[in-house]
DNA sequence: ATCTCCCGCCAATCA
DNA sequence: TGATTGGCGGGAGAT
């Protein structure tokens, strides 16, 4: 069943001697000219009507998701290619989304084409998994510069950038914002790959391009309601997001409660000061700060709930850039 | 102008 | 050796 009901049926076929009324022996090269001119004479067909938004991983995500529920009952097995022609995308992007699924646990990679779903099932365990591990990679120290960066693995890249990513959320406090440029900065080890200099401008590239990895990866994230994009600061032209998954893994976890959030001028702060706010781990600041948060559709997903964190006066504003920029300073990273 | 991230090339790996 | 998988970056739409 197609959804596009407007399709016309195939134009009738005829061969090239009849539509260029030649009836001679045309060499390959004249053959691609004729072509090419015959070609020219249809007109082209009208641009693609599905907007560019409507195509994003997260939106594909969502219904990928409508297929294979998070909460579906017990595993079935995904067949890609036809997983790929129902969604109506090519195979290599549910790579892009099952690759981070599979990092999640919320799939198994049976065999050839083959993926056994598990959905959420398995995910409350891996994230406290994820969470020690996390610590004992030392990510907080290594987000304020205090331990090295854990070196890159080779293989599966995306899976492991995507499960490195989320351990930056599970080993802060609640409501940590991270930005991906800072997140690069501490999955990517630059350092491992000593051996061969990199030009400052292969740097660029190669911490581009894990920016834009991670780009995808928050995505899918925020489409199984593990994250959620914090917009309109407009301090931060980039955008910084914030952990709101499953809240028994962080509240069950007396480590959580007891990791010390960054001593920073909101945390200075008593708690009926201010209303609750956001320790930033951002990159450059560039304008006024103000956060909001969009009303999650994804947190009936995993049965979740965003308690209100959203700072309403200037009082606020100007004390998270102060926080911001002392967290970047203590960071000592030189942008 | 910069951010965001879709798209598809093509190398690595697999069967 | 062809098919599958997935790293990667160009470049275009969005802001």
């Amino acid at each position: 069943m197609y959804e596009d009901d407007n399709i016309t049926c195939t134009p009738k076929r005829c061969v090239l001697t009849e539509v260029t009324n030649s009836t001679n022996y045309v060499s390959p090269t004249a053959n691609l000219k004729l072509l090419t001119n015959v070609a020219l004479q249809y007109p082209t067909p009208p641009p693609s009507t599905v907007h560019r938004k409507e195509k994003s991983l997260q939106i594909l995500c969502d219904r990928f998701l409508n297929l294979y529920p998070l909460l579906g009952d017990g595993p079935v097995e995904i067949q890609l290619d036809s997983t790929a022609t129902r969604l109506g995308v090519e195979k290599r992007r549910m790579y892009d989304i099952i690759n981070i699924l599979e990092a999640m646990q919320c799939a198994v990679h049976k065999r050839k084409n083959t993926y056994l779903w598990h959905g959420g099932s398995r995910l409350n365990s891996f994230l406290k998994m994820l969470k020690k591990q996390g610590e004992h990679l030392k990510l907080s120290d290594a987000l304020r510069g205090k331990a090295p960066k854990p070196p890159t693995p080779k293989h599966k890249t995306l899976g492991v950038l995507a499960q490195r990513f989320l351990m930056l959320f599970l080993v802060e406090p609640p409501n940590t914002l991270i930005n991906l440029e800072m997140a690069v900065r501490v999955l990517i080890d630059t350092s491992s790959k000593t051996k061969t200099v990199i030009s400052p401008e292969q740097q660029d590239r190669q911490h581009k391009s894990k920016v834009r990895r991670l780009y995808d990866i928050a995505n899918v994230f925020i489409s199984i309601g593990l994250i959620e994009k914090v917009s309109g600061n407009l301090i931060l032209k980039k955008p910084v997001f914030k952990y709101v998954g499953p809240h028994n893994v962080k509240k069950c976890d007396k480590t959580a409660q007891s990791t010390p959030s960054p001593i920073t001028p909101l945390s200075a702060l008593d708690n009926q000061q201010r209303i609750p706010a956001c320790s930033v781990f951002a990159g450059r600041s560039k304008r006024k700060l103000e956060f909001t948060t969009p009303t999650s559709t994804k947190e009936l997903k995993l049965g979740i709930t965003t308690p209100p964190h959203t700072p309403s006066h200037k009082w606020d504003e100007i004390l998270l850039v102060a926080d911001m920029e002392l967290t970047r300073i203590n960071n000592g990273v030189v942008l």
